[in-house]
RNA sequence: GGUCUCGUGGCCGAGUGGCUAGGCAGAGGUCUGCAAAACCUUUUACGGCGGUUCGAAUCCGCCCGAGACCUCCA
């Protein structure tokens, strides 16, 4: 390939070339979901983002390990003293253990997950599971004096941070600014800066989630989870960090500042982040109460849709926009993506089935090869240039134009050579199922299709076409289904050996 | 208020200093028992006003409009 894959990363704001730390190896760390109420769409498009990420470095060649969280603890509805963990209070809301919720609602993620064809990661570490070397790396910031513990709540000094290293690297804050420009909020008394964040909190007597610390009795504070976590599986110095726009204030710059403090090294190289989904131009989240549950797209039942649209037709959606642009959600682009989807798996179908056929009487024609291999070409451009799926797809539909030509028999094989023939074949499919992770969504009702069958087996036995009525009884027993002539009716069962 | 992003044709959405994005929709044609698909051709364009340039939708400035972050959010 003669470009190389470049990246926009968010910490430069420059698009660069993507050399890993340690070739062939790449290591990703993805902020995931809070597990304390399901997934809506607006996060999948992250979690989708990162999917084709990892699927084209996987592509490349690259041995990528995907670490990404599932964070089950620390996570504050606010950032005032008494901020209510979001796991604790869904729990106490719905009468549950805390790991009941955060069982259920990681159950319902994965769930989520699979149906849009997301692979899931290498690695999926818990924060809960990591308690112990959450404690050691606190006791390593308290150490560099770049930690205090007050009323066994442990703060970061972001002044004291700032003192010789510069937070608010990768948001552009400046922490004067943001000291001038914070409200002040109930509850902040025990920090020594409204700028500064808890890395461990007290746990008041009736607080569910707590576990033992030096400093008595609490639970992790939200951003360091990750510090922790992506340190131990990925090395202090990894490749690339992802997650939604929204978290890079405060919590990546958190995470920068924890990590920093800790080992003394910038833990990332690229970050990578994704931009936000919206409905009529405004951001779909939670608190705004916009939000698309997948259940809700798959069944078409919310007041802002007029039909059903499936997993795939929303990934084709997504992946039909740049990751770092906003993409609005609506019926209409649903519905074009609906359409341009299938049109896509009906080329896949074919595709998979078109064979090479020699015609010494054709010629190659250079023309058409070209052109085939400049799309190729594109192809992979744009994937380089920062994952460009949109720009991918517009290839790949020029492709599929050569697939259709050469169904239809418009275009011979013969005219473009069996090497630029399997080039084609291959690379169409290549990209459409293992890079951008599309699959084809086969008819649910198996049985009303079995059905027409028994309908053509019963009108064959009417004019006793025997030969018919038995041919279509072994072919149905090839996929495991019998017929059963009854005194009624036609039935049919499941071939019992 | 501070920081930042965006404004593309009927819709969605790429891109970029001069070379066709693509999908959906529309128009015409080829094919066709019907229907569909497919293929070919084709119409609508870069918020406004200035500036830089041989040339800008693309760079710069101003204005208008929309949005994000600064408080939980992917």
């Amino acid at each position: 390939m003669q470009n190389q894959l470049r990246v926009y990363n968010s910490l430069t704001k420059k698009k660069e070339i993507f050399e890993p730390i340690n070739p062939p190896f790449v290591g990703m760390y993805v902020c995931g979901p809070t597990v304390y109420s399901d997934v809506h769409l607006g996060n999948v498009r992250t979690f989708l983002s990162f999917d084709i990420i990892y699927r084209y470095l996987t592509h490349l060649g690259y041995k990528v390990r995907y670490v990404r969280n599932i964070t089950d603890v620390g996570h504050l509805e606010s950032d005032a003293d008494e901020g209510e963990d979001k796991i604790s209070k869904k729990a106490k809301l719905e009468n549950m253990e805390p790991m009941e919720i955060v069982q259920k609602y990681s159950n319902d993620f994965h769930r989520v997950t699979a149906k849009f064809n997301i692979l899931d990661p290498n690695i999926e570490p818990s924060a809960t599971g990591h308690i112990q070397e959450q404690i050691k790396m606190i006791e390593k910031l308290i150490e560099k004096e770049l930690a205090y513990e007050i009323n066994g709540s442990v703060y970061f000094d972001v002044l004291k941070y700032n003192e010789t290293e510069k937070y608010g690297m990768l948001s552009g804050r400046v922490v004067e600014e943001l000291m001038a420009g914070s409200r002040e909020l109930d509850g902040q008394e025990e920090k020594r800066n409204t700028v500064d964040f808890a890395l461990w909190k007290n746990a008041g007597p009736l607080h569910i989630m707590r576990w033992e610390s030096p400093w008595g009795t609490g639970f992790p504070g939200w951003h360091l989870e990750c510090s922790v976590m992506s340190s131990k599986y990925l090395g202090e110095r990894f490749d690339i960090h992802g997650g939604g726009m929204d978290l890079k204030f405060p919590h990546h710059e958190c995470e920068i500042a924890q990590s920093v403090g800790a080992t003394g090294k910038q833990p990332v190289k690229y970050w990578l982040h994704t931009n936000m989904l919206t409905v009529n131009g405004q951001k779909m989240s939670k608190s705004t109460g916009n939000s698309f549950l997948p259940e809700e797209l798959f069944t078409g039942n919310h007041e802002l849709l007029n039909e059903p649209y499936s997993p795939m037709t929303v990934r084709f959606f997504m992946l039909q926009s740049h990751y770092s642009s906003t993409l609005d959600f609506s019926n209409d682009a649903l519905k074009a993506a609906a359409k341009g989807y299938k049109k896509m798996m009906n080329g896949l179908v074919l595709a998979k089935d078109l064979k090479y056929t020699n015609d010494d009487s054709l010629e190659i024609n250079p023309k058409t090869v070209n052109q085939i291999n400049g799309i190729i070409d594109n192809c992979y451009r744009a994937l380089n240039d920062d994952f460009n799926t949109a720009q991918a797809i517009a290839q790949i539909f020029n492709l599929l134009k050569k697939i259709n030509s050469i169904s239809t028999g418009n275009l011979k094989t013969a005219e473009i050579g069996e090497e630029v023939f399997d080039k084609l074949i291959h690379t169409f499919i290549t990209l459409i199922v293992d890079v951008l992770g599309l699959k084809e969504e086969k008819p649910s009702d198996v049985e009303g299709i079995i059905n027409i069958i028994l309908d053509l087996y019963k009108q064959a036995k009417q004019v006793k076409d025997y030969d018919k009525v038995d041919e279509i009884r072994r072919k149905l027993k090839q996929y495991g289904v019998t017929l059963k002539d009854m005194k009624e009716k036609v039935g049919w069962a499941y071939e019992e050996q």
